[in-house]
DNA sequence: GCGATGACAGATATTGAAATCTGTCATCGC
DNA sequence: GCGATGACAGATTTCAATATCTGTCATCGC
């Protein structure tokens, strides 16, 4: 058991916790182990995080933020709104695709936490919603769209691409048939917002 | 014990089945209760079905044809080909949305049967997407619709609207939204088909 | 003869006692 | 003074002994 050779922090913890749930599973971390982990005692990790399930959420939240940035900057780039549409769905799915092909028992362990955390991942939702209607809003703007209403038809491209994002569906996505799955919805659907 | 006052027959015992599982769920549900329902010793189950699983097989095969029919008679009407598009996924999530909403203990208990026989479960869904293809080539035929691959056509209309007949979304059908979203996905997915 | 039976072996599930965990807080040591 | 500690109560989990279930088959009774 070393000392803590730095002051603990919410942040150190964060990450000792990631560490036990890669270890370990969702089911079977506990405050115990990530202390431990630590070298301190489970009351010091308690001072940080008001309860487990606190702390449970702000590693979830970490986790859902990962995907935010580039994504965003493909919404707000220039160009097309149909092209940056299609490439904003595309790297959606591709980073889905990677993280759950490269790990999947921590992309499991993942999965678990966002469905226990539902209020975060609703918020989740909403962000990318609201990404994908700017993308809407930009080509109603340059005249490449005509719908009335940008936000739901942002939603309606989010429920319709489920198949692609929603982490249910992870264990299909590396069946051979996925790719030309996702580019026939994906023209069916822009199609129909050029259609409008 | 009564003794059986009729033959024991697959039919007979499938209704016990049934009986069964409404009553003590998938996870308890066992052959000693489905003989002891019956008034038979669960040696002679076994003389009709191969095995428990098979038993359960033949539950949720019956259980998921239930909706081909209706649904099948919609995909061979007459009429335009994008109202009896729009008609067959309408009544497909009605239906789903109605058996979820009646008895959601036993909806949960079928979804659990069809999730261990995805054998079967994939069969049925292979027979919906014929269905959506059926209407599709009838739009190609009248002139509708100009796609070359209807069949690709019919899955991508399946995969897009997953969100409002895979019963893993269950839970949300009864969200105020629902209606709303449903259509908006269903008024994208028909401009995109008639822009072809 | 033939469908039904129930004893049986191995697999699976249940149960309850013991161990561990969560969250609190009075106390410690720096 | 102040962050860290560990003992503690109540909740939850683990584990091994016990009971039940699955699937087979020699035997029964009609």
């Amino acid at each position: 058991m070393p000392p803590p050779e730095t002051p603990l922090t919410p942040a150190r913890i964060l990450e000792a916790t990631e560490d036990v749930l890669r270890r370990y599973g969702p089911a079977k971390a506990t405050v115990v182990d990530v202390a431990r982990a630590l070298g301190v005692s489970h009351g010091s990790v308690y001072r940080h995080f008001r309860s487990k399930t606190a702390l449970r959420e702000a590693v979830t939240e970490r986790w859902l933020d990962q995907e935010h940035d580039s994504l965003s900057r493909i919404a707000r780039a220039k160009g097309p709104a149909a092209d940056r549409l299609e490439d904003w769905l595309l790297t959606l799915f591709a980073a889905k695709r990677r993280k759950a092909g490269v790990d999947p028992e921590l992309f499991a362990t993942y999965l678990e936490l966002a469905t226990e955390n539902s209020e975060i991942t609703a918020r989740h939702v909403e962000t990318l919603i609201d990404q994908l209607t700017t993308i809407v809003e930009s080509g109603i703007a340059s005249g490449e769209f005509t719908m009335r209403d940008a936000r739901a038809t942002g939603r309606a491209l989010w429920d319709a691409t489920a198949r692609f994002h929603d982490p249910v569906y992870a264990p299909r996505w590396s069946d051979p048939d996925m790719d030309p799955a996702f580019a026939a919805v994906c023209e069916l659907l822009l199609d129909g917002l050029r259609a409008r």
